[in-house]
RNA sequence: GGAGAGGUGGCAGAGUGGUUGAAUGCGGCAGACUCGAAAUCUGUUUUAGGGCAACCUAACGGGGGUUCGAAUCCCCCCCUCUCCGCCA
């Protein structure tokens, strides 16, 4: 969420910055925060005489000893009187404060001063390239859904009947190299300083909210209809929201965790895309980094983050890119997103592989969370930062194509990996 | 699922209609005492909105209601705890 003061005092520096990711209009919230002020300074001074009649009627009861006396039922009436006004003001304001509140949770974020301005995906900036020598030279590699039938790890036919498209199923020694990816990852990130997290899979709207999946993504997220549940759709949500509505102390900050979930998404929209193998899934599980830090130290932190997360594909040997993402790409809550993308043989590009976000304040402020600092007065709202470290399902396609071997059967386990799967090839 | 108890400031814990934004204790902060510390004493210590400001307003799980006035009374919802049932 943005903050109203800003875009009240400086209306023309925000909508400029909402400009550069598309179409959007600060007037309505400006116009409407005027008159929500109008009506919040009437009824303050309404209800400030309230409190006076209040105290007075109070008093004069104990003095008086009579409760019934003329000169109390005059200030009663006048007490009604004057609630007969509040009962019209109030509704109004409560109806404008909802409004606002609306228009303000559809607002984007803000991209950060030193994101490169563009409208979509073709004007994201690649930032740096590693491993191309472990880009495969064969041309003649069979994409991951068809090796991974072939092995019989992979099965797509079977997770229809059970559940619908776009599900797979992992078989024998599948399953246990995505167990392994998910320890994998875990492993490092928790050495690197985080603290694991296995949090509800459930998620309630209010947390879905204050991390921007809703209102405006409703439709992208798998919803419990009968009990204000949602099915994550990533773990970015349950670990930011741990801290929902607290004050925590600055020497609480940074707060580094990472967790294992499955992340469960409705791929609206999309229906034409991706629809083999396991690019695109209802379910597929992730292994995701979060922080919670200080303002000043979060340009650094997301450096940081992102190097942690290109440390998995370094360790497992994968060629990626670091890619920028412009103005227009970015996502709802970020202010500044570095995506990794992995080489995919099957695609003959480049695809995501993991997405590092810098938040700001955006969602600390829908789910007030802030800290404060010893000795000031006030409290401040930490910045949050999300990324991926990384998508299992994509990272297992990538192995399962990169790592294939020129027979077009066997596939070679990266030697970072052979420890927790205790062979070399699949 | 059934029965009961309860949700108050950083924590503990008073408060059942009228200077209670909230006693008291602990913790925190500042000061005094001390060479320094402990102990002791004194003061201070919630958050948010509005206003140039003085200041005003709101908040005792959430939402409604009664009343001149609600932490206190009434209704609905949520959550926590205990017992029973069920279950991994």
């Amino acid at each position: 969420m943005l903050d109203i003061k800003q875009i009240r005092e400086n209306p023309q520096v925000v909508q400029e910055l909402l400009n550069r990711r598309g179409n959007y209009d600060i007037q309505p919230v400006l116009q409407l925060d005027r008159e929500q002020r109008k009506l919040e300074g009437m009824r303050s001074q309404l209800q400030a005489k309230s409190n006076e009649i209040g105290r007075l009627v109070g008093q004069k009861i104990k003095a008086l000893g009579n409760p019934q006396a003329p000169e109390i039922e005059a200030l009663r009436q006048e007490g009604n009187a004057i609630k007969v006004q509040l009962s019209e003001l109030e509704p109004q304001e409560k109806d404008l404060r909802t409004q606002i509140e609306a228009l303000l949770l559809s607002l984007p974020n803000l991209p950060s001063d030193s994101t490169p301005v563009g409208r979509n995906e073709d004007d994201n900036v690649e930032v740096r390239r590693w491993g191309e020598e472990y880009i495969p030279s064969n041309p003649n590699l069979l994409p991951h859904w068809e090796l991974g039938e072939s092995l019989g790890i992979l099965n797509f036919e079977r997770s229809a009947k059970v559940a619908q498209s776009r599900f797979v199923t992992l078989m024998g020694v599948g399953a246990a190299l995505e167990r392994a990816l998910i320890q994998f990852m875990l492993d490092r990130q928790v050495a690197a300083g985080y603290v694991e997290v296995i949090p509800p899979f459930l998620i309630n709207t209010q947390s879905l909210t204050a991390t921007g999946q809703l209102p405006k993504f409703a439709e992208e997220s798998f919803k419990c209809d009968q009990d204000d549940l949602w099915l994550t759709p990533t773990a970015e949500v349950p670990l930011v929201n741990l801290y929902r509505d607290e004050i925590l102390a600055a020497e609480d900050l940074p707060i580094y965790h990472c967790a294992y979930t499955p992340c469960f998404r409705r791929e609206a929209g999309s229906y034409g895309r991706d629809t083999r193998g396991l690019i695109r899934l209802h379910q597929f599980n992730k292994v995701e980094l979060v922080k919670l830090v200080h303002p000043t130290t979060s340009e650094s932190e997301h450096q940081k983050l992102v190097q942690d997360a290109e440390a998995i594909l370094q360790a497992l040997q994968l060629p990626y890119r670091v890619v920028e993402l412009c103005s227009g790409d970015l996502g709802f809550s970020a202010a500044k997103t570095y995506d990794l993308e992995v080489w995919l043989p099957s695609s003959g590009k480049y695809r995501e592989i993991s997405s590092c976000s810098n938040c700001q304040d955006f969602q600390a402020r829908r789910g007030g969370i802030r800290f404060k600092e010893a000795g000031k007065k006030g409290t401040q709202l930490v910045h949050t930062l999300n990324g991926s470290g990384l998508a299992v399902g994509r990272t297992m396609a990538a192995i399962l194509e990169n790592y294939q071997q020129s027979d077009g059967k066997t596939v070679r386990i990266p030697a970072a990996l052979q420890p927790y799967l205790q062979r070399e090839f699949l």
